[in-house]
DNA sequence: AACCACTGCTTGATTGGTCAAGCAAATATC
DNA sequence: GATATTTGCTTGACCAATCAAGCAGTGGTT
């Protein structure tokens, strides 16, 4: 009975149910709005602001595509398109690696990070107003660990 | 200074960071890690999963298009193609709606209920293993209030 | 120093979603 | 009761992501 696609496991409690559903409809719905919230001049897509996020807070205003790649969530190939669409619009220019020949280095170039300060104000508001209020009376250090758990498969006993 | 995008607005403080990245991380990693659970045994795309589950709660096992798209928080277009693959596979087929023939109602047949139930038990472990497990010590129905908050815009203030 | 497996990134094909336009049935208006 | 508007769904064009295949540069082995 430890398989458990032949077992017929217990089903969820109420709260269960209700938790995943909100769980569901937020991760449909949170992007979109904070996405929404940006429109105006100030518009950037989330993907292309997390990446110039990512890039300004290095030192050198520069990363790997590997790196990036990780920190944003996406696959290399999807870094790969969404720098190439940052650098049409001048916010980051490719730079070969120094020491690897083979890598490159997605850098924010002053532009970027001009348009960055401008979006950056509207992106922090969305997330306060659409996400951060609605967790006034939780331990967030708490809540933010239980999240940095969630996707992974923890060792199921 | 009411207004956020010209005011230099706080910071988020560490915690506030930490969930806000934490929340990015499972929106991006949970869903493709539910998938793959289920690649195993009954490989059904989520979404698909879920219209199925949804039409299979209603006491006649059919819904309009437009109620179901809500529930699956897909647009009426992706519903409507979500519903054609399922239909080539033979899981639910389209019944014109008796009351109002523009309608029509996405029936689960026999052999979608079927390849529901088989689904279903490895989709509900990926569920509690991914997801729930992670949330033991919280006040769950606490928590699925403030999702159901959260993606809609409360008055600011 | 010539080969070979590996690495870092890009490119091509496909997928699964969106929005906008279209079509058919229903309803309102004159 | 004919015409105009609205509604419910589908279709076409597009977009951003994925995976798999390709290419250029690296580095170890002989």
């Amino acid at each position: 009975m430890a398989d458990p696609s032949s077992a017929t496991p217990q089903p969820l409690t109420c709260e269960e149910e209700a938790l995943v559903r909100a769980l569901g409809q937020v991760m449909h719905v949170l992007p979109r709005a904070i996405d929404a919230d940006m429109v105006g001049d100030r518009q950037l897509p989330l993907t292309e602001y997390t990446a110039l996020m990512n890039l300004s807070e290095t030192p050198d205003r520069r990363m790997r595509m590997n790196e990036l790649a990780g920190l944003c969530h996406l696959s290399l190939s999807g870094m790969t398109r969404t720098i190439t669409r940052l650098e049409t619009q001048g916010l980051v220019r490719r730079e070969r690696c120094e020491e690897d020949a083979r890598g490159w280095n997605a850098v924010l170039t002053d532009a970027g990070y001009a348009r960055l300060q401008e979006a950056w104000p509207s992106h922090l508001a969305a997330v306060r107003r659409r996400f951060l209020q609605h967790f006034e009376g939780f331990d967030l250090a708490q809540l933010a660990r239980a999240f940095q758990g969630a996707g992974t498969a923890e060792p199921t006993d």
